[in-house]
DNA sequence: GTTCTAGAAC
DNA sequence: GTTCTAGAAC
């Protein structure tokens, strides 16, 4: 954030007003301790105590002021009609402004600060230090580990040959009325086109699939996403035959949705090791577009060409996303996913997750 | 002129 | 899921 205020104090109009109004009188103190005036061209920056209102409603941590170049004669440091200062001026209020950008964010630091156990949940954290000595959490993980003693544990987990109908499936005509077929019996489910079989196909048949694979266990395929959205995104297929979408899941499968998301931690871990800066969330699409129930693993920073369009943003940063842990509290208390309507979700205007929101959940 | 969106095709 | 494209919207 920036204001552009000489007198760094909530006089004037516009924008500067606006926003020593909306920070309340927390950033006028925090800007008297940095600095008492500035001088056009000059920068600085103010970090916001998290009693401000602009932080805590809208998770403003700093404000950068800086003042530009002056035409005003009844100010100071007027520019005279000097056009090639003001110039100089105005490249220098720049500079100074993005160096304070920058200082801020140099001087993030992300520490993983390890497991915490309590009697219900297992937390990873990862610690996010600012030079204003203000913490933030970030749970990249939480799961229930009660869950897991209620499931049956009669999960229709798929053996090779063990279901021999499924190794017989070839082309879409015959998929579309197993599809059907599964339809009837479950009332679940839907028709799937054919560029959403392919996970389907590799579970079936993962020894076909060995070089894309990253992991391949009795209930579950680990592969990198084809089109990742992020610098780390892996999906956790389940091999269950039948279980496409959260609405298929029910209680018999909390064991299967607790093994994936064992595995999806292990991953999220091991590349946590190698970039201790990511955070990752694991869950799961509301309506998923290809078959096998799979489990995203995903970093946070969403930096990827193939993240191309609001949907895809979306996708992750909605509650189109649904958190595996959720998911597993969920089927442990309803027998089923909470599915909210769709439609909208992904054409929703475009904003980042709600940090507040964030802090508090992470704090209950 | 551009960007956005929905639909078709794969 | 993706790409392509026409028409709408700006």
């Amino acid at each position: 954030m920036m204001v552009l205020s000489w007198q760094l104090n909530p006089g004037g109009g516009g924008v500067n007003a606006a926003i020593f109004s909306a920070a309340g009188p927390e950033l006028e103190s925090a800007t008297k301790e940095k600095v008492q005036s500035l001088s056009p061209g000059n920068a600085a920056v103010a970090p916001l105590p998290s009693s401000s209102p602009l932080f805590t409603r809208e998770c403003v941590t700093h404000v950068i002021h800086v003042v530009g170049p002056n035409m005003n004669p009844q100010r100071p440091n007027c520019l005279n009609n000097d056009y090639n200062k003001g110039c100089k001026i105005l490249q220098d209020a720049y500079t100074s402004l993005f160096e304070g950008f920058a200082s801020i964010v140099t001087n993030l630091t992300w520490q993983p600060v390890g497991k915490t156990e309590n009697l219900e949940r297992k937390s990873l954290m990862l610690q996010v230090q600012s030079n204003c000595s203000r913490n933030y959490f970030k749970k990249i993980d939480q799961k229930s580990k009660r869950d897991v003693d209620h499931g049956s544990a009669k999960s229709k987990k798929y053996k090779g040959t063990q279901d021999g109908s499924g190794l017989t499936f070839t082309d879409s005509r015959d998929e579309n009325v197993d599809s059907e077929h599964r339809r009837t019996e479950r009332s679940m489910s839907k028709a799937w086109g054919s560029w959403g079989q392919a996970p389907h196909q590799i579970v079936m048949h993962p020894e076909k699939h060995k070089d894309d694979l990253l992991e391949i266990s009795d209930d579950a395929v680990v592969l990198n996403d084809m089109y990742p959205k992020a610098q780390k995104h892996v999906l956790v297929l389940a091999r269950t035959v039948g279980l496409d979408c959260l609405a298929d899941v029910q209680k018999e499968h909390l064991q299967l949705l607790n093994k994936m998301h064992d595995v999806g931690l292990k991953w999220a871990e091991k590349f946590l090791n190698e970039n201790a800066a990511l955070v990752f969330r694991l869950g799961y699409h509301m309506e998923p577009s290809m078959r096998q129930l799979h489990l995203h693993v995903i970093s946070q920073d969403f930096q990827s060409t193939h993240l191309k369009n609001k949907k895809h943003w979306n996708s992750f940063n909605t509650t189109f996303f649904h958190d595996s842990v959720d998911v597993m509290d969920e089927i442990s208390s309803d027998g089923k996913a909470t599915l909210k309507d769709d439609d909208k979700l992904l054409s929703m205007e475009l904003r980042c997750l709600d940090v507040e929101v964030d802090l508090q959940t992470y704090r209950a």
